[in-house]
DNA sequence: TCCTCGGCCGAGTCG
DNA sequence: CGACTCGGCCGAGG
């Protein structure tokens, strides 16, 4: 979700920043601005400007996307430069194989990536999850196989354990767990004790705790233990997994909607009329939607050139926009110079709705104060699935200073990618906090832009390994999205049943790992055949965000996204969260049984 | 192993 | 010539 992005308050500044301030190119005219190709990546896209004077639609978009793709060199998918690459391919791309993605085969950034040496701690190699049958690991994301002794010692080895200690309904959920016969691929999975196990019996929540101890010390040891809630946290990602129909379903429905909302918008609309490609962002798009795929993020940009923005907050996450051209087609949202956040959403509200009128299957939801996205439901089959289109603003113009100092990934994804991340726009959503009606230096909060960096954040999760390879075909399999759907999914349990939880959301998730990335930032401390580890690992992390009540955006670091969230609260979070970890994440098991 | 979706590209078409 | 559409290909995921 976008709309999670939870903005935070900081005190007001009156920094001035322009965003020609450190303009990329002195060609900065009032024509619109094209890249064309350049076979340098990074700072020759200084030069590789070319003027145009007007389209600035699809066709600059595309170009402009064609262009960052050819200044990483020649990394067009299978390298193709000619037209003879359709023919070229078949013979080629075979032993490029795993280097293919992106053309990762001749990409500069990729190719020169830092491929730092494993601590040497974790020898054993690592399945993938497409090899696994030829590994003998049986580390494959498969639930269905064995946990093998292999894994136990991996997992032992690196998650602090507590399996001495016994205080908690663990050990009954988990052999109720086993017991129930629907579980039938656990029963797999924990074979090796089911007699163990079998004197145990099903009872309800409130005799759980009674059995626990008698579960866990009488028929446990620890090794089958570690083994089982490896299984628990494989069985639930199976669980979390999309079905192919409803994806399918879902998917055809929303972008039927929203070409026609874009066609409609272009021919029917002049304040919209310009609105680039969508951009497809938020977990779905990630791969990390979880359980169903009910909530859709796109974005419609709207470039915005010759644009002077001024932080309106000292964190760095908000920005009033002013025009500095006067024919500027956005002119008739400016409000004493500011270019209206409302305003300008009001007005597309408006035109959504309108056209949403011809899709009598689509409702609009009501507005929601300080949301910068539109929001419509529809239903599919038997599930309501909602889209939320959310109008920005991109901006081809260096990031706002505010950013100078996040976003490092150098030693995770290397100085080159990071400097590939910088030359990217970035886009400004019309977000604001509050009512609304708070003014910092003359601007109201109601006027001000969020900005947003969904686009790279979508980037890093397709693009997550320290080596080029992770995750592709031949390569090796990381956990990084598996931990990340699993603290998702913790935390959507806890808000489930309270209430008081609602201002955690999962963008604190994906914040947590990708700074978990940096400090652990090779694909071996993300082995998917300690996925216990590591995931053990990240809610750590996130407990200690919790305790601190500091979690700073991982593109501005001034900006805590924990900061209107009350400490209590996320205290409560935190020692809930140790709990789960300490005890095998009764929460799970409760979960899954619920399910069967 | 095969299928679907999303992303990307070049070729083709239209005005 | 630019704007736009279409179809093919690939990787990720199921």
């Amino acid at each position: 979700m976008l709309l999670h992005t939870l903005a935070q308050q900081f005190h007001s500044s009156h920094f001035i920043m322009s965003c020609r301030g450190k303009p990329r190119t002195a060609e900065n005219h009032d024509t619109n601005l094209k890249e064309v190709t350049s076979t340098s990546p990074g700072r020759l896209r200084h030069t590789a400007f070319e003027e145009t004077t007007k389209k600035p639609k699809k066709q600059g978009q595309q170009t402009q996307k064609k262009s960052e793709e050819k200044s990483d060199g020649p990394k067009t998918r299978q390298g193709r430069t000619t037209q003879d690459q359709q023919t070229q391919k078949k013979s080629e791309e075979k032993p490029d194989g795993p280097k293919t993605r992106q053309g990762r085969t001749t990409n500069p950034f990729t190719e020169k990536r830092l491929d730092i040496p494993a601590n040497g701690t974790k020898a054993k190699t690592c399945s993938t999850r497409k090899t696994s049958m030829e590994t003998t690991t049986g580390d494959d994301t498969n639930t269905k196989q064995k946990p093998k002794p292999e894994t136990h010692k991996d997992i032992s080895k690196t998650s602090p354990k507590t399996t001495t200690k016994v205080k908690t309904p663990k050990a009954t959920l988990l052999v109720q767990f086993f017991e129930d016969p629907t579980n039938a691929e656990l029963h797999q999975a924990a074979e090796i004790k089911t007699h163990t196990l079998a004197a145990a019996k099903p009872t309800k929540a409130k005799t759980r705790a009674n059995n626990a101890t008698r579960g866990r010390t009488e028929a446990q040891p620890d090794g089958a233990e570690d083994r089982t809630v490896d299984c628990i946290l494989k069985k639930t990602l199976n669980k979390l997994k999309i079905k192919t129909k409803e994806r399918s379903d879902a998917a055809r429905v929303i972008n039927d909607f929203i070409k026609h909302l874009i066609k409609y918008l272009k021919e029917n609309t002049i304040s919209f009329k310009e609105v680039g490609e969508p951009l497809r962002t938020g977990s779905y798009y990630e791969h990390l939607k979880i359980s169903n795929p009910d909530e859709f993020d796109i974005m419609l940009p709207i470039l915005a050139e010759r644009i002077q923005i001024e932080p309106f907050k000292m964190n760095g996450a908000f920005y009033s926009v002013a025009l500095k051209r006067e024919m500027n087609p956005l002119k008739k949202f400016q409000q004493n110079n500011i270019l209206s956040g409302f305003e300008m959403l009001k007005e597309f509200r408006k035109e959504v709705k309108t056209f949403a009128k011809g899709f009598s299957e689509w409702t609009m939801t009501s507005k929601k104060t300080g949301c910068p996205a539109v929001t419509l439901t529809t239903l599919v089959e038997t599930t309501t699935i909602s889209l939320d289109i959310v109008l920005c603003l991109q901006v081809n113009s260096h990031w706002p200073t505010f950013t100078d100092d996040g976003l490092k990934i150098e030693q995770w994804l290397g100085d080159k990618v990071k400097q590939k991340y910088k030359w990217k726009p970035y886009y400004l959503v019309p977000k604001y906090e509050g009512k609304g009606t708070e003014e910092n230096e003359g601007v109201l909060a109601k006027d001000v832009w969020r900005i947003s960096f969904s686009h790279v954040e979508k980037d890093i999760m397709n693009n997550h390994g320290s080596k080029k390879t992770c995750c592709e075909k031949s390569g090796t399999s990381c956990c990084r999205k598996d931990c990340l759907k699993l603290l998702k999914y913790l935390l959507h349990l806890r808000k489930e049943k309270d209430s008081s939880m609602s201002k955690f959301c999962s963008y604190h998730a994906k914040t947590t790992l990708l700074h978990a990335c940096c400090s652990k930032s090779k694909d071996s401390d993300w082995k998917v055949s300690n996925l216990r580890g590591c995931f053990e690992h990240l809610l750590q992390e996130f407990e200690g965000h919790l305790k601190n009540v500091e979690l700073y955006n991982f593109f501005i670091p001034s900006q805590n996204l924990l900061s209107d969230i009350r400490q209590n609260r996320c205290i409560t979070l935190a020692n809930w969260i140790k709990e789960q970890r300490e005890t095998g994440f009764p929460v799970f098991q409760q979960d899954l049984q619920d399910t069967n």
